[in-house]
DNA sequence: ATGACATTTGGTAAAATGACCAAATGATAG
DNA sequence: CTATCATTTGGTCATTTTACCAAATGTCAT
């Protein structure tokens, strides 16, 4: 494989697995209808502060958020919405592993 | 959150860490056209092929590609080949990404 | 049966990840 | 300027992931 190539998939997968943690997932879903500050989303998240910052500092890092600090508060937004387009697809995923497991009964 | 809704989150987001690493996301791209025994897949990857075996392995057990044994060799083929479809978007991720560095010089 | 081939499984070691605590930063209010 | 609030950073530890090697499995041809 071409070292151009190669940097593209792991740019990509990159992305996948900034995704791939329920949290962080949970997260970039909250932030579909706009912007949210780290208080608002850690309400419901049972987590240290700690932690929740550096889950958003590697969706940043991936280039799924943007932040913006006012104030005191970090406002963090989705800087690409079309990511939770997907999720009708990985939901499929889903359905159809369920159903197998639910023809094995 | 509910329970239902935090499993659904967790299934969503094994699926996506299952594409989020570059081998498991190459094979799965190479996939597109059609099913692929593992040697066909392994001849472009420089990994043991145990490594290679696992890998599939984890996609398979995410529900995203199927095997079926056929003589000696086993056919691995996407189950749901939306998965590819939001590739486009990932992209726009990375690209957007490259333009805000690009931006900084 | 025996050997060769394709793939998987088990074991192990190195590296990456995720969670928490404590301390640091930056912004605002008093 | 000091205290306070919101968030981030650094450190540590337990857990998970990944890669390789060696050995096991299942299939086919002889």
């Amino acid at each position: 494989m071409k070292d151009k190539q190669k940097a593209l998939i792991e740019a990509k997968a990159n992305v996948l697995k900034a995704l791939g943690h329920p949290t962080r997932l949970w997260m970039a879903e909250q932030l579909e209808h706009g912007e949210k500050c780290v208080c608002e989303l850690a309400e419901s998240i049972d987590a240290d502060f700690s932690t929740i910052s550096k889950h958003l500092s590697v969706l940043k890092q991936a280039g799924v958020v943007a932040d913006e600090k006012r104030g005191k508060q970090v406002f963090y937004k989705l800087k690409v919405p079309c990511i939770l387009k997907y999720m009708s697809c990985i939901e499929a995923v889903i359905k159809n592993q369920a159903e197998e497991q639910a023809d094995l009964l």
